[in-house]
DNA sequence: GGGCCCGCAGGG
DNA sequence: CCCTGCGGGCCC
């Protein structure tokens, strides 16, 4: 990811980065786009002149590093989402062929669309492409695809486009349409169209891609950097689910989850920003897509492995999955009916169940999507290919399209005759979806008319206005009300015993100043920056009281019987490096923290905190206790922060100020500060939380009881003392570290003590 | 491809 | 602590 802030030349030939204009002989000329660069601001030079006629530039390479090369037994199909990129580099590719007439040029992208799809008609399909190119004849992308892959029955670029076995491209609705009529064969060449095309036909991925790139660098003629990687696979995970010692089967039946990526609480709503994702810092793009449900589950975007609903009763839905799961389901793309969970009879240790025996009710999950509608909260949608009706469900794996809004909720009689609880989702994302060719996101659009309303029951409809909406000013969807202030912490690693630590906490208002730190240094467990760390032999990094954490005492799970009644049996530790899964037993009897990295992390937090300090302080000349407040809960972890906060008696005002001071912050670039009401000190001190200790989060636990303090002065004086001590370091015998690690390693005992 | 099985995660 | 669940591997 080195080249992203790389910059080519513009349009007139000034470079964007340095902002001269360079000479021929400084300029780099892309193999594949033909986009100028200038060689002294790019970071990667060619060193001959036969590379310099080969080079790549870093958009260009960019695309081919982020796709994952196609995997053995994989069919070749034009459709297949994961080959988009390719598609477009060949096309471009072709493209920038000089040696080719625009007749061969035609011929190989036909052939690069049918790729494997079947038997092209190759000639007679050139010959019939033939008239139309020569008379478009112009040399952008968007001229190409315009003249090759138009729909044969509106002539227009194609809509949501579908792919035939021949390799013709038509709109879905002209093409269902077509279907409609009877016919079963290609509009264009007249070759048998398969059944299974016929009743379930697919959007083709690549080429709303492909159409959507031409029409991007159509309009960046000025040469910007085409944004290819929103769309691409998240590949390059560090980390991976992984299979315990319980699980008597390989792969992911029965597998435990990898670690979670980003750095939202689980009951986040809306989308996922790229402040919350330390790993690429761009946070989850609409149109990714991964293998299976733990690694949608590692990005944060559908928490529950099997569960097809995350959400809360009392709180409202973060997330859908549309995996065909219940036969009620309706998919139309930007809108789509959703059927609530249950009504079936799960006994004998069944995980799910095609028939229904039973009506579903608002409660648990439906209930909790049914508090979005009301609220008009945001809802992540995912689509599985395990959806097979729907021609928007991806080809293979799962795949993040965006927000949408619940419009309504009512029960009808479903399809088996029991009552099934229904959603009206209506798309209200500001990224285009994965099927259109729009560079734009949604609009507000009106509701579409359902048939079956009329025979509604328990219908609810939103009273006031949605909490999720359109600005028309910014014109883009944003939180117009103030969102629901989060009841869990952003990571809850396992605690010892292999529980969950159940304690609410709220995400830190402020990561950015962290950023770098937990970029470089944050524990794979509990991914804050590393307390006392830990380097295992297979060169991963934990904090010492997370990773014994996850391995210590014994865990007993409860497993049901066939007659659905639990039994207890233990769990063997797990003895493998939660990243790799490399055998770490040995190094576990007796892991040694790493010093130098602690040192380097120190220093580093030090570094931060006196800038930040000084900065603040030059910046607000009252030098208030809110600012110095600011700066602490900077360098804290986000526990802290929510347990001050959550003294408070009235958490929603709270939240509703930070809220409102964050945006105020964000509108006037970060210079406008917002004076928080109500309490900030604990009134009581309280003991630290046994568990909270053993997540072993926090490498500033001095400023954590620091900021217990009840009274201003106090914490203004003791944060500015800290900041300049860096007493933190346990080494130099500071008093305050030195408590911490006997607290840390007392309740350490003792949890230990209780698992045994 | 259908059915069985079952670890995991999380709601309540 | 019990219950639920739009997964996923494997056997047939």
């Amino acid at each position: 990811m080195a080249h992203v802030s790389e910059l080519p030349c513009d349009g007139d030939g000034i470079c964007m980065a340095c902002k001269k204009r360079p000479s021929p002989e400084e300029t780099l000329t892309c193999n594949t786009c033909a986009t100028p660069w200038h060689v002294n601001c790019i970071s990667s030079r060619p060193e001959t002149l036969a590379d310099a006629l080969q080079w790549e530039c870093p958009d260009c390479s960019q695309v081919s590093d982020l796709l994952p090369p196609p995997r053995d037994g994989d069919p070749v199909v034009a459709g297949g989402s994961g080959g988009s990129g390719d598609l477009i580099a060949a096309i471009r590719a072709i493209e920038s062929d000089r040696s080719l007439t625009d007749r061969e040029k035609a011929k190989r992208r036909q052939e690069l669309m049918c790729r494997g799809a079947g038997p092209s008609d190759g000639d007679d399909d050139a010959n019939c492409k033939k008239g139309k190119e020569t008379i478009d004849g112009n040399n952008d992308v968007l001229g190409i695809i315009d003249s090759s892959f138009n729909c044969s029955f509106c002539m227009q670029l194609p809509e949501r486009p579908v792919t035939t076995p021949c390799g013709h491209n038509f709109c879905l609705k002209c093409f269902q349409k077509w279907i409609g009529q009877g016919k079963r064969t290609c509009a264009n060449c007249r070759n048998p169209i398969p059944a299974k095309m016929a009743s379930q036909p697919r959007i083709n991925s690549a080429l709303v891609i492909a159409i959507r790139m031409a029409k991007m660098t159509k309009s960046n003629a000025a040469g910007g950097p085409a944004r290819v990687y929103h769309f691409v696979r998240n590949q390059d995970r560090p980390d991976k689910a992984f299979t315990s010692e319980r699980a008597k089967k390989a792969g992911k039946a029965n597998a435990s989850s990898g670690k979670i990526f980003v750095t939202v609480p689980p009951d986040h709503l809306g989308p996922i920003l790229a402040e919350n994702d330390p790993e690429r810092n761009q946070g989850v793009l609409v149109g990714e897509s991964w293998e299976g449900r733990l690694e949608c589950r590692q990005w944060g975007i559908h928490l529950p492995p099997v569960s097809g609903i995350a959400g809360q009763s009392s709180y409202g839905a973060q997330s859908v999955v549309l995996s065909g799961g219940y036969e009620d389901d309706e998919d139309h793309g930007e809108w789509f009916l959703y059927t609530g969970s249950g009504g079936r009879d799960l006994s004998g240790n069944k995980r799910t169940n095609k028939e229904h025996s039973f009506d579903q009710k608002f409660e648990k999950v439906n209930e909790a999507l049914r508090v979005s509608c009301r609220k008009g909260y945001p809802v992540r949608v995912v689509r599985s290919n395990k959806e097979k009706r729907s021609s928007y469900a991806p080809e293979i794996g799962l795949r993040y399209d965006g927000i949408y809004r619940i419009e309504k909720c009512w029960r009808k009689n479903g399809i088996q005759g029991y009552k099934v609880c229904r959603y009206l989702f209506v798309r209200c994302d500001n990224d285009p979806a994965p099927w259109t060719s729009d560079d734009h996101g949604d609009r507000p659009r009106p509701l579409p008319v359902i048939k079956e309303l009329k025979d509604a029951i328990d219908m609810t409809e939103r009273k006031g206005s949605p909490s999720w909406d359109y600005d028309d000013e910014k014109s883009c969807w944003t939180w117009k009300k103030c969102p629901p202030p989060s009841r869990k912490q952003v990571d809850d690693g396992d605690s010892e015993d292999g529980k969950r630590t159940r304690k609410p906490k709220r995400q830190a208002k402020n990561m950015s100043v962290k950023k770098k730190l937990l970029k470089e240094f944050s524990c794979h467990i509990c991914r804050k920056v590393m307390s006392f760390p830990l380097t295992t032999p297979c060169a991963h990094n934990f904090c010492k009281a997370c990773l014994e954490g996850a391995f210590a005492g014994q865990c007993f799970m409860r497993q049901r019987t066939c007659e659905g009644r639990r039994t207890l049996r233990a769990q063997k530790s797990i003895m493998k490096c939660p990243v790799c899964s490399i055998d770490i037993a040995d190094f576990l009897q007796n892991p040694q923290v790493n010093r130098e990295l602690m040192e380097l992390i120190e220093s580093l937090q030090g570094r931060i905190v006196e800038e930040e300090n000084v900065e603040e302080l030059s910046e607000e000349t009252d030098g208030s206790h809110e600012k110095l407040d600011e700066i602490a809960d900077n360098i804290e972890t986000c526990d802290v922060h929510c347990e001050i906060l959550e003294e408070a008696k009235d958490t929603a005002q709270i939240e509703s100020e930070i809220w409102q001071a964050d945006k105020l912050k964000k509108a006037s670039g970060g210079k406008c500060t917002l004076k928080r009401g109500g309490k900030k000190g604990r009134t009581s001190p309280k003991q630290p939380d046994a568990a909270n200790v053993e997540n072993g989060v926090d490498p500033l636990e001095p400023e954590k009881a620091d900021s217990k303090e009840p009274e201003d002065p106090a914490i203004e004086s003791k944060v500015q003392q800290t900041c300049k001590r860096k007493q933190y370091n346990h080494g130099d015998g500071g008093n305050s570290s030195t408590l911490d690690l006997e607290v840390k390693t007392r309740s350490k005992r003792a949890k230990m003590q209780v698992v045994e």
